[in-house]
DNA sequence: TTCAATTTTGCAAACGTGTGTAATAAACTG
DNA sequence: CAGTTTATTACACACGTTTGCAAAATTGAA
């Protein structure tokens, strides 16, 4: 049998005052004042009973809960938990709780089931906010808008989502400046191991990134396409580099070390025969061999970045912004200091 | 202006039945029953107006929500991610929500803001029940105890804690089965890489079935004593690798992988100069060049098992158990087939 | 047709907290 | 001391849903 939780009109009875009295002297609130005497004993018998507020109860009757809403993306793997943990982190500071969801994929594969039903049922909640991990996806504001139908402030991050505030990471800015760095040692056949540059989503924007430096040198941009496995995808395209490329962009960090491994097993060494950049700065990627070079990704920032914005929203500032936050490259060892045999295109 | 939400009143009003049939009809309960052409009709206005129920009032009053508090330890870091994204699909499945909490370490760094409120917090918030990520701490099922006070029930997970139901994992089998393979392999210097095998925690439990593995054998244990940045205490420690170990048992993959760079740096060879173990099976550990021989963790397994721990206990079934699962080894190249030089022992 | 049994519906209270309005008590003002 | 302001407290209702109990409607049987 559970305990029976402690209310203030507990603390009401044995004081003799009413619980109007008593909510309003454990809560100090503006308008109506409480003697400091009265105050004091409340406070005193709240100690005693360790009387603990009934969010549930708070929250049905101001419609406020300080419970926002995270959904993350699957699809963003690795990375998630730690932009997770980077959130709770974030929250925490802010005082607000989080109800966490991954969300599945948009489309196809969990049409009914995925992120339009966990905002469903998040919203039902009682959360005061969702904060969602937007992919650029086609569509994708209509369906969120379809899904939050105007019920609580909404932020992204990592992709923007139209006429929604959020956090952007400049990914294309980040992607361009690290061709820019292998076509600066010298590279000239660069491949991109990502996503297809036109289509939506982080991955694309990278790609566009370095679309653009490459276009800009009157280079030819090439793609492997990576799968959802990341490491894996880049262990299997690393086949494909022989002769080919002098040096690899890859979407993350994790494709990169897939990548190292595919080469070292057909005796491509990095970065003498390939350089190689990566993207997210990853914990393990300062300790790899050679050291990952990468793009960084700074989940702390952007988690603050979006509470922050919340926070405003929440206050009723409308703020119809989207927070761009730049992108730096980490130089470590993997893409050496000088470029390769630049021989002749393949194309 | 955000938009008023529909609530059963409403469904009522256009009807012209009371809000009481309304709620029987959409919640089908058992002991009052409700017209097929009575619910038919609710059910189509609700569809209509696109009703949503407010899960707050419904908790308010039923006194259950249908959300769990997930709490999840910072110390262990990197799995971290992996553990909880594995909680939310198991609750998923069990369409239950999930309020993640990353717990500061218990006990000095953060005495009053860390678990406990935490618990506080979450019990406040109306969750049914709570899942911890015990550490296996000393005085650890007293804290619970206290936090929880018995208002909620708890299932913990990774470590037992006194009193509680729980999964644990077999960290010390598993680690004893490692170092039983480093040892037919050859292997007489073998370094453990971890924390006190006389402390509490499942870094702890790694480092008894290692010690007993080796005084079973007639060895000498030495701990390497890890830090919280697991991949650097990895680096730095291998460092006093040298001439004493040829053989390293880590206490996870990022230690495993930090230990790879340093070593290397010092020109010793993996696995020709010294054997590595891991724990974890990480994303990257097989495709690390050499690929990582580890000790797997089923984070979706524990998830699963402690979900069903859980679901049992809201049903009013007694679990008086801690469910223990096995871990397995994962033989790769990290040690090689054979053992290198079984010299002296400097002690 | 009439009474009983059964099915369907409504009323009212409950969950714990916040808040507008009114009432009381206290403290000034002249 | 009467009148006025101000500080403190209480009453009552609201929030959206569930649920025990009673009332009403329907059905079945004699």
């Amino acid at each position: 049998m559970r305990k029976k939780r402690v209310t203030i009109k507990d603390i009401a009875r044995t004081l003799g005052v009413s619980h109007t009295t008593v909510s309003r002297a454990l809560s100090r609130s503006k308008s109506h004042m409480v003697s400091d005497e009265t105050r004091r004993r409340v406070v005193q018998v709240a100690e005693e009973f360790s009387y603990r507020p009934n969010l549930l109860a708070k929250g049905f009757a101001t419609g406020k809960t300080g419970t926002l809403g995270l959904l993350a993306g699957e699809n963003y793997q690795e990375q998630a938990g730690k932009q997770i943990e980077s959130f709770l982190r974030a929250a925490d500071e802010r005082n607000y709780r989080l109800l966490v969801g991954m969300s599945a994929e948009w489309g196809a594969s969990y049409p009914e089931t995925g992120q339009a039903a966990q905002m469903e049922q998040f919203i039902s909640s009682g959360i005061d906010g969702l904060l969602i991990q937007a992919m650029g996806d086609e569509g994708e504001s209509e369906r969120i808008l379809a899904a939050v139908d105007d019920r609580v402030p909404v932020v992204t991050f990592h992709y923007p989502a139209r006429g929604y505030p959020g956090v952007v990471l400049d990914y294309a800015a980040g992607f361009h400046q690290a061709t820019e760095h292998l076509i600066a040692l010298g590279h000239r056949r660069i491949g991109f191991l990502g996503e297809n540059w036109e289509g939506p989503g982080h991955h694309a924007a990278r790609g566009r990134g370095y679309f653009r430096a490459m276009t800009e040198h009157g280079l030819h941009p090439f793609r492997l396409p990576v799968g959802r496995q990341q490491t894996e995808s880049g262990y299997r395209l690393s086949r494909e580099v022989k002769g080919r490329f002098t040096a690899l962009l890859c979407c993350s960090d994790y494709t990169a070390i897939g990548a190292y491994r595919g080469l070292g097993e057909s005796g491509i060494r990095v970065p003498d025969d390939v350089a190689i950049v990566g993207s997210g700065d990853s914990d393990v990627s300062a300790f790899v061999t050679p050291a990952l070079t990468t793009q960084s990704t700074p989940t702390r920032g952007i988690a603050r970045a979006a509470m922050d914005l919340m926070v405003k929203l929440l206050e009723g500032r409308e703020v119809g912004c989207q927070i761009v936050l730049a992108s730096n490259l980490i130089v470590r060892e993997s893409c050496g200091s000088r470029a390769v045999n630049p021989t002749r295109m393949p194309w």
